[in-house]
RNA sequence: GGCGCCAUAGCCAAGGGGUAAGGCAGAGGUCUGCAAAACCUUCACCCCCGGUUCAAAUCCGGGUGGCGCCUCCA
């Protein structure tokens, strides 16, 4: 496949540094509040190319880090009158009832960033002692100049951070910095703060080095992903490679990767700008899926902007696509439909129609995991196979392949797009819809339509057909 | 100031030198007691101006508009 490389501004042909083994690792959550949309989209398009990935064949080594202690989270500890273990207790609980909905998988390894403090001092050592850092009153800090390649990732010169840097230069931040990007790997512990011993005294690990230091712990020197949101290239992740390139002397990662924004109304959903939706709010009105699809249905590169008729729209699209698979089942499964061969012409142009919709998710996804261009080649199978339903000479063989590869690739994609439980009609309801039927037999077609109330009342959608009544969770 | 991204129908969104995928919404039709779904039909010359070319929405140059990073941030 290719992927883009921020690395080379270009997309490349993704080759692993193993044959057959992708390590890749994503910068995970500070927790410290339940996630919004925007940090959802870095889950669900790493999710989405870790799948893809193990779907073509490749062993996927996938780790996600948690940033367990941090300002933010000290703060919100202080102000809870509660610890930092709480705190972050608490937020990756809830980062996990987010994610499983989201279908997201589980990272093969999800270190946390106080279960990495040795490793870490262990890095800042190495550093330390090869002479990248030096030492300020408030901590230990890397020395941007001491690496002569620092800025490659992002582009940006050691010179325009300076200028960059504008009114902030006069402030006190800098006091002390030999240069402006230095930035901190150990901070000196403050009254009240929690505290490891080390070298250096009591402290705290900087950002950065938590990621150098678990990337090396769980996937070694050199990994193939290294993926995040695209504000993370300057400063953490040109961070990230200063530090590790420094200490190890190979390169971090292979391709750098990199998710756009969500916005509203064109501008970043941030939570400093306030124009944030958090992930659990949205899920009361839409399904977690239609978070999803909504999600894939741009390409990853591009901004999406957010809103609730932008939802309505990924919603009824995905409504498309999960009743297609309930028509085919219930069409594949008439007695007469059974009864037709599956070697008769429009059978064999349904199976076809599977085989090219294959072809076309694949060559997608392989450009760059294209997924709004994989979702149009399910689509298009969805209306090949709703086609065939209406034409009695399709076997129910080739109905139910369709059906198959569109749960195929839309699991590829993680949409779940119909779950175990929905096939399952309880009792209640089909003693209702016999009573309907009934109804309908004699004419009583204010029973019948009164019966189908109830049976909406209970989560259930009766559909008329030629073939009977279809029954469906809504 | 430095670095970078984007501009395609009412909306969303791919594509990317040879004449515009897909979805949502809309309109008309078929089926149907009604409803729902489905099916059929219909709905764009791709921000502007130059240039290259037999041919440009696609390449190049210049505009205009929008956005991002350079500060915690996905």
């Amino acid at each position: 496949m290719k992927i883009y490389n921020t690395m080379s501004r270009t997309k490349e042909e993704f080759v692993p540094g193993e044959p057959g083994k992708v390590k890749m690792y994503v910068c995970g959550p500070t927790v410290y509040n339940y996630f919004h949309l925007g940090n959802a989209r870095p889950l669900v398009t790493f999710d989405s190319l870790r799948r893809y990935l193990e779907y073509i064949g490749y062993n996927v080594e996938f780790c996600q880090n948690f940033t367990d202690i941090d300002d933010r989270i000290i703060l919100r500890a202080a102000e809870e009158k509660t610890t930092i273990q709480e705190i972050s207790e608490r937020y990756i609980k809830e980062y996990y009832v987010d994610a499983d909905r989201l279908n997201v998988l589980r990272p093969t390894y999800e270190p946390k960033a106080t279960e990495t403090i040795s490793e870490i001092i262990d890095f800042i050592s190495e550093l330390s002692d090869k002479g990248y850092t030096y030492e300020l009153p408030d901590g230990i800090y890397f020395d941007v100049s001491k690496d002569p390649e620092y800025g490659k990732l992002s582009r940006f010169r050691l010179g325009d951070l300076v200028e960059g840097a504008g009114d902030r230069e006069n402030k006190k931040e800098f006091d002390g910095k030999r240069n402006p990007g230095d930035f901190v790997v150990w901070k000196r512990k403050k009254e009240g703060e929690p505290a490891w011993s080390s070298p250096w005294g009591e402290g705290r690990p900087g950002w950065h080095i938590e990621c150098s230091a678990m990337i090396r712990k769980h996937l070694g020197e050199s990994i193939d992903i290294h993926g995040g949101g695209q504000d993370l290239v300057f400063p953490h992740h040109e961070n990230e490679i200063a530090q590790s390139e420094c200490a190890t002397g190979s390169a971090l990662a292979k391709y750098w990767v990199h998710n756009a924004f969500v916005n509203v109304d064109d501008e970043k959903m941030s939570k400093s700008a306030g124009n944030f939706f958090m992930v659990r709010d949205i899920a009361a009105k839409f399904d977690y899926r239609v978070i999803r699809f909504f999600i894939l249905s741009g390409h990853y590169r591009m901004p999406i902007n957010f809103s609730d008729s932008l939802l309505e729209a990924a919603e009824n699209g995905l409504n498309r696509i999960r009743e297609s698979v309930q028509n085919l089942r219930f069409t594949a499964a008439g007695e007469e439909r059974k009864a037709v061969k599956n070697d008769n012409r429009n059978s064999w142009e349904l199976m076809e129609a599977i085989d090219i919709a294959s072809k076309e998710f694949l060559d997608a996804m392989d450009d760059d995991l294209n997924t709004a261009d994989a979702i149009t080649a399910i689509f298009r199978l969805v209306r090949a196979a709703n086609t065939s339903c209406t034409d009695p000479s399709v076997s129910s063989d080739a109905l139910l392949s369709a059906a198959d590869k569109i749960m195929e690739l839309g699991e590829v994609l993680g949409l779940d797009i119909l779950g175990e439980d929905e096939n399952r009609i309880p009792e209640e309801v089909l003693q209702l819809v016999q009573k309907r039927m009934a109804a309908k037999q004699e004419k009583n077609f204010k029973l019948a339509d009164e019966i189908r109330e109830q049976i909406s009342a209970l989560g259930y959608q009766i559909k008329d057909t030629s073939a009977g009544p279809q029954v469906v969770k809504l």
